[in-house]
RNA sequence: GCCGCGGUGGCUCAGUAGGUAGAGCGGCUCCUUGGUAAGGAGCAGGUCGAGGGUUCAAUUCCCUCCCGCGGCUCCA
């Protein structure tokens, strides 16, 4: 037993019995048992002595396996629905799980069939009856469905081949399962969508359900109002709502920034702007076109060029540039250059151009025009790993002030990779000894790396947990090399700098959309479209509105006067919806004191301060870019 | 790009078993002069995504295209 106890049971008692009676009021949440390490069902008999141990949701493994079970019960409504579906694999998925089917294209219609099957059957309490078979028996049992037989073969040959039967249903799985299917009170299909097998094109389409499954009712529901919270924050009607961004027809994937949008973007630049002159960075502007060789010697013909729009002029084809590197190169290769201008830190924040998929652009997140807070190091490799240091405590530094929490990936030589591997080795080592002293959390990831370099790349988790890349931190030994790139060193020697290719918050787009979705529109106020809205209560106050609006704006604030003939309860309505962060009113006690009553967006009660005070406060919070609490 | 599903006033949506359309919010006008998340009335606003086909007649049925949404793949 898990607590080192030692029990005598009779031969053949099933696992899942001796758990119980080992810890009766914690039965109900074991969802299946180790024995000897391995996962077993609870009505696995033990035979011979050894370790046991129960599975419940809170372990990864326990989480996996009724996500498992869903999937499975998922396929048996499926089936009852479309008889003639060919199930291929049901795996249990970080949120929850899928299951793939080769049969016709779902309909709404059979969807719902399958979601009212998939509530009948838990009713049932049918339980997963596990079963080892021969590798014939299993041959003949699946024999209608290619892609079972498939797996069969595939298993290796010493490997019991086993299957669960739920009422009439067969399906071939290694297990575990929780005991019946009344375990899966808590399921619930997301949706339904075509993948294509093995994710390449030209791949059998299959049908895919997606779902969750908690072990009760009340964690679904409260799984469910979380995931109806992220949908209101969604960052597409957010920027609809709050006049931010937007797109039409005759531009996919061309973000328009509206007026109020534009005032983020600046902000957003402003911060970063004043860490690159702390920093010791130039800004340069480099053409958004360059002929057809610039590419080819930067590498994007021969690598990007599909990603790339092109147009014809004069008889030479042109490029937009997807990238700034280019045109950095260009300028660190006009004139000859010392060791002495090195690290030599060129930003450029251009706007780029993407020929991203058709399928893949999503709001402002994916787009297919973008601006980037980017930037061109021209180092020694002495120098990487003060810049790279330098640039990490800068992310910190950073996210910090947006409240996010984010990770690092480490991007490791690839298969197809062009250089010298000691000299991959030894970049490698030395962004692991940076990210090692960051402290932040980082994985790696094995082969994943750029042909040219290693690389960083910073994710970013939303409110909801879901992960997004942001910045990026590249290391290029190549494109100096491309662009016949040197600078002098000390020794008189002509030597070939290091690139490093980095972004912070990524493209401006996406960095707003995610932190639209992060704070629900709720901005900090420095970055607030409109900061302050002042409210009188009455046509005789608004005279003293118009004084404290003249007086803030002239300070800097962006403040707007609500003077329409509306109830006041209607304009602080509309000052909450329009994500204002602070809304104050003006009526007669007030003006009676020269003070304000404040109310801060989202908090429904109101204080009433000097409007001394309430100046000082806004511009201390704007200037420290802090969040109100 | 691939697969599936959609596209009706500015927004969110209803509707038409083929006979050219409605609501709420928003906008405008008027009334109301308000005390912290919706005061009242009236008015304006739509070639029902685009093109083609079938039909006496198409927003509705069929085809093609465009755009969007959910996934796949890819990435800032």
């Amino acid at each position: 037993m898990p607590d080192e106890s030692r029990h005598q049971v009779p031969i053949g008692e099933p696992i899942g019995k001796v758990l119980s009676a080992w810890a009766p009021t914690k039965a109900r949440t074991f969802l299946a048992a180790r024995f000897d390490n391995a996962p077993v069902d609870l009505s696995f008999p033990l035979v011979t002595s050894g370790s046991v141990a129960p599975v419940t949701f809170e372990d990864r493994l326990g989480k996996e396996i009724l996500h498992h079970s869903a999937a499975h019960l998922v396929a048996k409504a499926v089936m009852e629905v479309v008889p003639d579906a060919k199930p291929t694999v049901g795996p249990g998925t970080e949120e929850g799980f899928q299951y793939d089917f080769d049969m016709r294209p779902l309909t709404p219609e059979d969807f719902e069939a399958v979601q009212s099957a998939v509530r009948r059957m838990v009713g049932l309490r049918e339980p997963f009856g596990r079963q080892e078979v021969a590798r014939e028996v299993a041959l003949e049992l699946f024999k209608a469905n290619p892609h079972k037989l498939q797996y069969i073969h595939e298993a290796a040959p010493g490997e019991p081949i086993s299957v669960y039967r739920t009422g009439s249903w067969v399906d071939l799985c290694r297990g575990p399962h929780v005991p019946d299917t009344g375990w899966l009170g808590g399921i619930h299909l997301l949706g339904f969508s075509a993948v294509t097998q093995g994710g390449e094109a030209g791949g059998l389409t299959l049908q895919r359900i997606r779902g969750v499954a908690f072990p009760t009712r009340e964690e679904l529901a409260a799984y469910l109002t979380l995931r109806k919270e992220a949908e209101a924050r969604d960052h597409r009607a957010l920027g609809q709502r709050l006049e931010l961004f937007m797109f039409v027809e005759e531009g996919p994937g061309f973000p328009f920034w509206l007026p109020r949008g534009m005032v983020i973007v600046r902000e957003l630049e402003r911060f970063v702007m004043e860490h690159l002159r702390a920093d010791g960075y130039s800004e340069v502007r480099t053409p958004l076109l360059f002929a057809q060789s610039v590419f080819e010697t930067s590498g994007h013909w021969e690598h990007y060029r599909s990603d790339m729009f092109l147009s014809a002029i004069e008889n030479r084809v042109f490029g937009v540039k997807p990238m700034n590197c280019p045109g950095s190169m260009l300028i660190f290769g006009s004139r000859a250059r010392s060791y002495r201008e090195l690290p030599l830190r060129l930003a450029e924040f251009a706007p780029l151009h993407r020929l991203e998929a058709s399928g893949t652009i999503h709001g402002m997140t994916r787009v297919r025009e973008l601006v980037q807070d980017d930037a061109h190091l021209f180092v020694t490799e002495e120098q990487v790993e003060s810049e790279v240091r330098s640039l990490l405590a800068w992310i910190e530094q950073a996210f910090s002030t947006f409240r996010l929490s984010w990770s690092y990936e480490l991007s490791t030589r690839p298969k197809q990779f062009l250089g010298e591997p000691a000299v991959w080795e030894r970049a490698e080592a030395t962004l692991r000894r940076c990210l090692d002293a960051s402290g932040v959390p980082y994985r790696i990831s094995p082969g994943e790396g750029a042909f040219y370099g290693p690389k960083i790349d910073i994710h970013v988790k939303d409110s909801m947990g879901r992960s997004w890349q942001t910045g990026t931190i590249q290391l290029d030994y190549q494109m100096p090399l491309r662009f016949r790139l040197e600078y002098q060193g000390p020794d008189g020697q002509l030597h070939a700098p290091i690139v490093i290719h980095r972004t912070i918050l990524g493209s401006f787009e996406r960095f707003v959309g995610i932190l639209l979705e992060h704070t629900a529109g709720r901005l900090p106020p420095w970055l607030a479209p409109v900061q302050l809205r002042v409210l009188p209560v009455g046509e005789r106050h608004a005279e003293a509105a118009r004084a404290l609006v003249k007086e803030l704006f002239a300070l800097g604030l962006r403040v707007e006067l609500s003077v329409s003939e509306e109830t006041l309860g209607k304009r602080v309505r509309s000052a909450e919806l329009d994500r204002v962060p602070y809304i104050a009113v003006l009526g007669d006690r007030e003006l009676a004191d020269a003070s304000v009553s404040l109310r801060l967006a989202g908090r429904k009660e109101a204080v009433t301060l000097p409007a001394k005070e309430l100046r000082e406060r806004i511009l201390d919070t704007v200037r420290r870019r802090a969040f109100e609490a």
